[in-house]
DNA sequence: TTGTATGCGTTATCAT
DNA sequence: ATGATAACGCATACAA
């Protein structure tokens, strides 16, 4: 720990300890001046504004985050926490807030769950401690202490990914339990009698859920069963897809139509469906959620549910942008989401009805 | 903005404006004791400490990091810059670094630079003018202006995803280059001698560039020709994977080994070869990097590179942390990678020479 | 329009 | 071992 002074000869770049006093000094006015030049520009005079500006760029001045966040208790700084980044929906949405926020001068602090609330409310409790302007959560299963603790500290807030959330949580995205309704009607129509599911339905993981009951609904309202054993709950990869599959269909032969809650399963299945000699669509139909990469680059592509993660994440950072400033917005935004019909559904076998093409819901 | 004191009546619970002078006068100390039994308890009398520690609580009590940060100079903060999340090596191991983070009690700020070298540069900036502790990057393809703006900081930082760098900038990574140069030995075992090469070669991606370098160098040592005409440069997606098969295949038909520098690319062209008609691997033989999730579960499974993202992540936390604390640790880290064979490659076509299986490099 | 002066919440140095 | 006190760097209320 030895301080080096004047270590470098160079004099403007030597040190990192400019601050604002200095620039003052260098440009022969106040440090109140050089203040306003850097926040409030419009209400100094050109000339100062001018010298300010040169001195800065002169001594390189970068403004102190510590002791601008003390004075002003606002830090510019966001937080997010996700299940995990490795469902690229969550990537993506991370991605896009991070983009928005960047333009608005704000960094986004992020943290993940692994899908579990008490670590999720550890992580939060964690960013709410470094001092965070505002916060996005994904989902509408958490504890209880999450949302207290948040609105203690009287910091903006919103959820992501769902339409809508208790207690007055705002929420920004779709509504998973619909979506996932109108894909369980378009297979319906296609004459599927026989479903089976495979859904990641752990805990906190509304999402899923959401879409599971959904489907439920939808097959009730039109009178057709769904077994116990027709529902198959796995944690999301690939491999557990294929796993999914295989025990549906070594247990339940009748099947025509599986629907995965996401398309990492949906695509998992459709791996399995072709090692297990099963043609897909004309000997069984699967149908994903989320609209990946991979969905449309499959062979057969699958026939999914678009999750628009970029206008989610872009109106995360929007909203809490604007909530920091003090804007108070009583939006609560339930974004579109399309029904994507690829070569992975077709008419149950035997039928012969048509299935009708690119249909969108909402 | 109006102010309510005493609006709820839980006085515990109230206002999240409890600040360190609150807790000494509810435990009857000094601000200085309640400072010191939340930093250096061992110094504390017993008794004081439990009085301090139940004033914490019942107070609900958390540090001001702004404050905090104003005082110690350090905002246990830590930054990163990746190309983007959507790659998902680039995803686990943000993720990773981020859970090591959380045990040491450090929160991580995120950017991603789209593989701009500016646009990182401008990451880099705004991430230290947050007061990041220290910064992780990726590569080493950053402008000079981006180095010696973060000397200029005294931050410490590193470079991933790499196993050296210009500059003696620490680096935590992948051999690269040999790697690429021992997949392309192996295919040349097999008795390949038409290669084709779908790379991503965006300016500031030197991993691919290396890893492009790395086959180019094992090909010219067995005087193998690659002639200009079999190289390919195409954006990291399926889509351009699968373009990138077509036009090296329709142009140069002796192809008989397509070696992708990404996953990404390799599944594309995977893709595209069945759409060709082409039996992988007894036409062709196609190789990819980075062995993501899907490399193994797709049909055929891929022949890669496993990158240990994971390791990479936590060793950029661990060497950061420590180095922020004071601890200086000269290590360059040079990770292991694998090469791992999978049924995507196989013997030249003609020839009966067998691969040899799971072989494992560095 | 510009300058002066104060305090944001914390930690650390100094006494005691 | 504990308490008083002085910064840390900046933004703003107020004075000029």
């Amino acid at each position: 720990m030895t301080k080096n002074k004047n270590a470098t000869p160079t004099p403007t770049l030597s040190d990192s300890k400019v601050k604002l006093g200095d620039v003052a000094r260098k440009a022969g006015v106040s440090p109140a001046t050089v203040s306003r030049v850097l926040n409030h520009p419009e209400i100094v005079s050109p000339e100062l504004r001018e010298r300010v500006s040169r001195a800065v760029t002169a001594l390189a001045y970068t403004r102190d985050s510590a002791g601008r966040a003390l004075k002003s208790r606002r830090t510019r700084t966001l937080g997010v926490v996700v299940p995990t980044l490795g469902i690229s929906i969550f990537a993506e949405g991370v991605e896009a807030m991070q983009n928005r926020l960047s333009e608005h001068g704000y960094t986004l602090l992020i943290a993940n769950s692994q899908y579990e609330a008490r670590r999720e409310l550890q992580e939060v409790a964690s960013l709410l401690e470094h001092g965070v302007d505002g916060l996005a959560l994904v989902g509408d299963a958490q504890l209880p202490e999450t949302h207290q603790l948040i609105r203690q500290h009287g910091v903006p807030y919103l959820t992501t990914y769902v339409a809508t959330a208790r207690d007055e949580v705002q929420a920004i995205g779709i509504d998973n339990e619909g979506a996932a309704a109108s894909m369980a009607r378009y297979l319906l129509e296609l004459g599927h009698r026989h479903f089976g599911i495979i859904a990641n339905l752990p805990e906190s993981n509304d999402r899923s859920m959401s879409r599971y009951l959904g489907i439920r609904a939808a097959l009730a309202e039109a009178d057709v069963p769904l077994p116990h054993s027709h529902v198959i709950s796995m944690s999301q990869t690939l491999q557990h897809g294929r796993q999914g599959l295989r025990q549906l269909i070594q247990s339940n032969p009748e099947i025509t139509a599986v629907m995965c809650t996401t398309d990492t399963l949906a695509i998992g299945a459709l791996a399995e469906a072709r090692s297990l000699g099963l043609k897909v669509p004309q000997h069984i139909s699967i149908t994903g959620f989320d609209d990946i990469e991979l969905a449309s680059q499959f062979d057969p592509p699958l026939t999914t549910i678009s999750v628009p993660a970029n206008e989610i994440g872009r109106a995360a950072a929007d909203h809490l942008v604007n909530a920091a400033a003090g804007v108070r917005i009583p939006v609560i935004t339930t974004l579109p989401h399309r029904l994507i019909v690829r070569g992975s559904t077709g008419p149950a076998p035997g039928l012969v009805r048509r299935p009708k093409l690119h249909r969108t819901a909402e």
